[in-house]
DNA sequence: TGTTTTCTTAAACATTTCTTTAAGGACTCT
DNA sequence: AGAGTCCTTAAAGAAATGTTTAAGAAAACA
């Protein structure tokens, strides 16, 4: 798979520092657009996304704080701010007004690294779309969301119960599940002796799976205890 | 709307610091779960989900460290380490191991309550799903903003509730609705259990999309477990 | 305030699934 | 091999679920 490089706006208005972060971000395997002031930098926000921001508070032009309300209104960038100012005040206002980060100067190399690293992987990870689960099983996939059961790959139309019946199956392939066990599961009841119910239930369920692939059986009967799917 | 309580779990074994973490938690209007062993932890981490965890790098039971690949591999929680250790290196090796911030004690109250209200902010920016000015499936296309829909070319007049209700499915198009996550989803109630409101709506809508498009079917019943897109 | 629109509830009817019954097949034990 | 038990499958009836329509209540609009 493709990855699309990832471009970090680097705004500093002191030359040896901006370049000595774009070294940093370079250095980091991602590519820095260098900046020297408040105006330039919005022309660059204005211009395209960027996926994480180094921001001095002190620029000519427009302010840090000014340009840090701009990128919160108009993007999802994470901010880390780069500033001379030591004051404790001062850092907790610039966090609640939006930054992620706050690294004062003079910095360690290494730490702005990281700290850039980190913001990059929660952005990665919270961009990332949450997987669906799928159980799996020889060539039976279920999708738990859809509730969609394809065999063989053919589309099963199963009724609610079997398909509890061939969720919970699969979710232990390797388990002896008595008649008990699945009436209690899955009917969510305590068993009450009858066991007729759960065995309709169950040979519906094969002979559907059977429709969808006559060449394998998947669950197995064992005498005087239970079903198992068959390895 | 309801907004449900952000819950802090506060890992750290000294009695001293915990409670004023937990008391910086709470004056920040969080839920904090103190803790104090790694492998106490451990419990409340398979117990639920936590909005945020500050944790500690000295810990008996399970260290901190293995505590945070655990937190990574199971949950996309924020770690913010709280650590009396002052060695660089450490820092920058724990905040690449996965941690999202390092506190260093001591710490500044302030300092921490902005921190974790920083990391909040970002985590609840990146999970709430930007605003799709348009949805689209098969020959139905949604405009957000307009709120209006068209159906094979035709505008459709639909209610408030019907609106929603095409809106959900089609956020979603492989997804099984249950009439519950309907209910709860679109009118943000507890679902009391009488189903034919749903039903009714429902009904409605598949009235006024067969009659902008006869041919199709566009919203399919799954007997027992509820609605889903045609596929 | 009166009118119109929408929502909710009730009822009649339709559809699907579940449960029970029963017959025959398969397995286990003596 | 035969008897008893357990399991499988088919079918019928029962139960549950779902759809549509209409009436009354509630909300929105003029």
């Amino acid at each position: 798979m493709e990855t699309k490089p990832i471009k970090i706006l680097v705004i500093e208005d002191d030359d040896d520092i901006n370049e000595l972060l774009c070294k940093i971000v370079l250095n980091s395997g991602y590519i820095p657009q260098p900046c020297f002031s408040g105006t330039e930098a919005k022309l660059y926000l204005e211009k395209e996304e960027w996926d994480l921001i180094l921001l001095d508070l002190m620029l000519p032009g427009l302010t840090g704080e000014e340009l840090l309300r701009e990128v919160n209104e108009k993007s999802n960038s994470p901010v880390i701010i780069i500033s001379a100012l030591e004051e404790q005040q001062k850092k907790i206002e610039i966090l609640r007004a939006g930054a992620d980060d706050y690294i004062t100067k003079p910095f360690d190399l290494e730490e702005v690294s990281a700290r850039i690293d980190s913001h990059l992987r929660r952005y990665k990870r919270l961009a990332t779309p949450k997987q669906t689960s799928e159980l799996k099983y020889k060539d039976i996939s279920i999708n738990t969301e859809s509730k969609e059961v394809t065999v063989n790959g053919r589309v099963l139309s199963l009724t609610a119960r079997e398909y509890a019946i061939l969720a919970l199956l699969i979710s232990s392939p390797q388990k002896i599940f008595t008649r008990t066990n699945l009436f209690e599961s899955i009917w969510s009841e305590d068993y009450l002796g009858d066991e007729n119910t759960v065995n309709v239930h169950m040979s519906n369920l094969r002979s559907k799976l059977s429709r969808a692939n006559p060449d394998k059986e998947y669950i197995q009967t064992i005498w005087g205890m239970g079903y198992r799917l068959k390895n």
